[in-house]
DNA sequence: GATGAATGAGGTTTCATTCAT
DNA sequence: AATGAATGAAACCTCATTCAT
């Protein structure tokens, strides 16, 4: 993300020490976050966590606002790499799915890594603090889920786009159905998950990744007229 | 002094009952809770949009937390009510549907009102209430999120299984199928909404059940192995 | 206990009933304080213990204030009425002491019973709520202390005068001899009952009034020179 | 060496204005309790009365119950140090007693001192507070009031052993002369000091210290037996 | 006269935040 | 730059007390 050149880079001093203890202390906040809530959750806990002394997270944070926000950019920017690089792998192997069942095949898998991403503990926890933060932090709305989600559904949209270009889906609308696939896979997956406070095995995983691509599939893969 | 009239006669305040003083407090609870988040709201605040002294909130409902949970059951109960409302109605309705223009368009009927219940303001909070407590207040997913879209999905998955047994519909699972309508139609809610802090229009309401609606019936509905 | 006569069915003029309410209450009122304290011991609890309402409580008592006064001199009326009583014994059985031994036997059994009376866990309550709260209610020196243990000593004074006039006794000062007497049996079982927290056995309580009035003889009572 | 700035080190190194700000916390909680009771005595004023915030009381103390537990030690200590002060005085003076009169001036000297020291206001204060709550807080009979009372005692027993030895005193159980020469001290002061709320005149003082060693020597003293 | 309901005031405790070292 | 100590503000909750029935 900001690859800015730390200023102290160049002396013997050791500004890796000091970007460890942010990163220290981002941690621990998301962490104590997650576990407590914004509002319950309390600075000399986050300090303890992180192994720090409660003056050391103003120094470096500033306030509970802004620690709070530096948290929630951190996780979320961890969460959209995870998600990306799913995407990208879809990019690199999809190209090659050049019959249904391959595509159906690709699809799938692509579908089980996209949750498991968005089911991992962590993500679960940013966005159950999205969602109770969003009236107090709505900047948190773009700078950690919009941007995200869109940059995901929009590589998605342009695969799928690919795809209809060469025959293999239908869609006039891309985005609907990046957007559609999408609502498919995680949509049954709040209340399987008990809203991500209960872990879901890889097998119920897999299954709700394959009825949504089957699904998908069904309404927008190559239909019967077009194979027969 | 004048001849005042008797305060409960006349006047704002009017003391009609028990019962209407806990509605009051409960109402205003939700809605404080759903402003300011669990941890940020304080019952001095929901005392004064109550109209009662702060006591009289621990009077009725003993404290900070057994308040949230009545809260949010009675606000539960409320979108539960509007849900099964609109599935009722599919019930009545949908049994006329007999053809494949008309069974799309209850559909559709059917699903842009359930997202102008879910995408009501109220029921916005709820969910990100919920979200952002499930972890302090895990019975709530049962009292207040599961039994309510359980309920709602088995009305559905109930109306398809009819469905399909009348060969308006195909699905070997309609559970899984109403599953799915729900996430087609819910999912792509929460970007559009911004999580709830925007309101929809009517109009992308009805897109995006419509859209929906198109992609399920392309899914389940009778393809065109039917008309040929 | 309480003598059962319903008031509700005593016809027109029933203050048996009230009466009895009051004395619950105040039964109640100095159970709870003894447990708790002044401060800590709340209204409500009180009504509880003593099966009316809350309200009740004030329009039998007035304030929390009275009602700790009226409970406190009624449990010292009760407290006083049974040393008196004891004291009063000691006036028609000690005359008749005419030799030493006789004398040492009743002063012990006065003693003794003495020391079952301030030993009472009631009497030790009431002893622990006084120095509690005198300073807030110094005016309970006097209505419930003062009068009491001075009454007492006043009648052992009075007999030890007697005696002293009988040459059983030497003392130039009876009241003084009183206060010893008084200050030998008690002194002694603050730290035996530990502040009145533990029970103190009846052979403890014997030994305690034996040694004290061995010690009270031997420096009152008619000396080896006189028996010579 | 200055070993001054070693932060880590907490406790017997502490810095200086710490402990001070400790000491003032507790001799103004004792002074607050002692005038208003444990249950009336409220954090605020204290902070108020040692001129700190509340915050920092709980900072060093913890919590009411804990600043109540260790102000009642502070001052117990404190009381304990002037009676073993006295006690030990006589250890060194009382050697030196040989003869009736000079054994008596003794005794005498020591009662009134041991009676200046239990009737300083603080003194009763402590005392009251311990009758007043003992109930919530049974170990500080340990804590405060066992070891002193039974440390002095116990220093007046072995002094009293030693004059048995001399000949100078007649007591077989010198612990139980302790007790009641204790008794005969402090007993007579509940009334007239009237429960330690009214200032006793040194000469009242003296008379009761008077009084009380003239009834011990009659007791235990050398008899009119050893005389002849 | 007795009671359920309501309230103003105030208690303990914790928190986010800032100095002085 | 990092920390122990301190603080103003405010939260939850309880209490003594009073109406209206």
């Amino acid at each position: 993300m900001s690859e800015v050149s730390s200023p102290q880079t160049a002396g013997a001093g050791a500004p890796r020490g000091r970007i460890d203890k942010r990163h220290a202390i981002l941690g621990a906040a998301f962490t104590v976050f997650a576990r407590e809530g914004y509002g319950q959750a309390c600075v000399r806990v986050i300090a303890a966590e992180a192994g720090v002394a409660k003056p050391t997270v103003y120094n470096h944070l500033g306030d509970k606002e802004n620690l709070f926000r530096h948290a929630m950019e951190a996780a979320g920017a961890r969460a959209l790499t995870a998600s990306l690089a799913v995407v990208a792998e879809l990019r690199a192997e999809g190209a090659t799915a050049d019959d249904a069942a391959a595509l159906s095949a690709t699809l799938e898998d692509v579908g089980y890594r996209l949750l498991l991403c968005s089911c991992d503990e962590r993500s679960w926890a940013l966005r159950r603090l999205l969602y109770a933060e969003v009236g107090k932090f709505p900047e948190l709305l773009d700078s950690v889920w919009g941007h995200g989600t869109h940059r995901v559904q929009e590589a998605l949209a342009d695969r799928f786009a690919r795809l209809t270009l060469a025959g293999r889906l239908h869609t006039a609308d891309p985005a609907q159905a990046a957007e559609q696939f999408f609502a498919l896979l995680t949509g049954p997956m709040e209340a399987r998950s008990r809203l991500g406070t209960r872990p879901v095995s890889d097998a119920e995983a897999r299954e709700v990744a394959r009825a949504a691509v089957r699904t998908f599939l069904r309404a927008f893969g190559p239909g019967p007229d077009e194979t027969a």
